[in-house]
DNA sequence: CATAGAGTTCATTTTTTCTTGAACTTTAGG
DNA sequence: CCTAAAGTTCAAGAAAAAATGAACTCTATG
């Protein structure tokens, strides 16, 4: 089992077969390679990253410290991940602006701490703010310019392309008024 | 002409070029270029095709077929868009998947004509079906899956990461619960 | 202020995904 | 049955996206 989600989640890379929730490392690194656990809670994050199209890394990033019970340095992030630093610091960035991971400050240690949101509520959020609605607002933008297009094309088939155009601005709007409603809903 | 084409559909941030609707060709071959509203419907659906992260070409037939007045058939969607026989082939192929096209037969004619579903509603739950419902029922699984690793893992975490687990299973069954809702509130 | 640690940037490389088109299957009509 | 038109398939090439890592910026401290 353990090697079956080893093979799926990193392709190619040398595993050793690691059976149990151990944490200690075998080749003498001082960071603890993947628990199944772990693993499996990230492929879950992967795969809804891919599904959303988001870079496999935030997906990884994200799906890390979600099952993290403590916060994890920048270092500890890529480390365990074996991502580069390019990628964790992305990455990071991305979460951060869609507010799926914020930082926590511990006493003492200059680097940022980071922890996930576990309400999906706020996270949905960020996302549908971040992504979806620019979308959304972009094609209301193009819409209207589409009208004065129209404006100038042959009258016999004028009524007919408005009438499509009235659709997509209707699925438009409806869609931009759900966006609320369906945070509302999976408040979790 | 074509240059100008690919580089509207691209990276169409210059949308003022709204030159005339005339359909005539302006290079001898026999089907016309697009013209300026059909440019922009393109793009539009080529954008959207993008955030749900399916190829430029499927938002392309999508968008040509969405404006236009008549059943196209495979040749004149091919030629008008300048595309593959193969990527148009397997773009209708998708959209006829998800019920975004389908087919109607004229009356001695062996060519498939080829119409877009204009009520956005059943595109969406087309889309939902075959894309975000397998996705989530896939994530059910692998949740259930995970509770069994739990069970070996140190008490002290166990109860920990029992509760985010739940979370994440709350929040897959309230995405599919929403479908449903989702779709009859955009029942355009 | 000089420095080392923490993180960011971005040109390059790598990986993934999309498109292409030649070869193939299927089928309507002779 | 044959043929030719209509569409499909899929290996290979092209394009797009993501990951990498060296060079960089910024900042808290000695």
């Amino acid at each position: 089992m353990a090697v079956d989600l080893q093979n799926r989640l990193e392709r190619g890379k040398s595993s050793t077969s690691r059976s149990s929730l151990a944490e200690a490392s075998s080749d003498g690194s001082t960071y603890s390679s993947l628990n199944s656990f772990e693993l499996e809670i990230i492929h879950i994050f992967v795969q809804t990253a891919q599904v959303l199209g988001l870079p496999k890394s935030v997906g990884e990033i994200f799906g890390l410290l979600y099952c993290s019970l403590e916060p994890l340095t920048f270092d500890e992030i890529m480390l365990r991940l074996k991502i580069s630093k390019g990628s964790t610091s992305q990455g990071l960035r991305f979460l951060r602006n869609i507010r799926a991971v914020k930082t926590t400050y511990m006493a003492g240690d200059r680097k940022d701490h980071f922890v996930a949101e576990l309400r999906l509520r706020n996270l949905s959020a960020g996302f549908l703010r971040e992504r979806i609605m620019p979308h959304l607002e972009n094609g209301e933008e193009r819409l209207n310019n589409l009208q004065q297009i129209l404006d100038h094309s042959p009258p016999e088939k004028r009524k007919i392309l408005k009438e499509r155009m009235s659709y997509l601005f209707t699925w438009n709007k409806k869609a931009r008024g759900l966006l609320p409603w369906v945070l509302k809903f999976i408040d979790t």
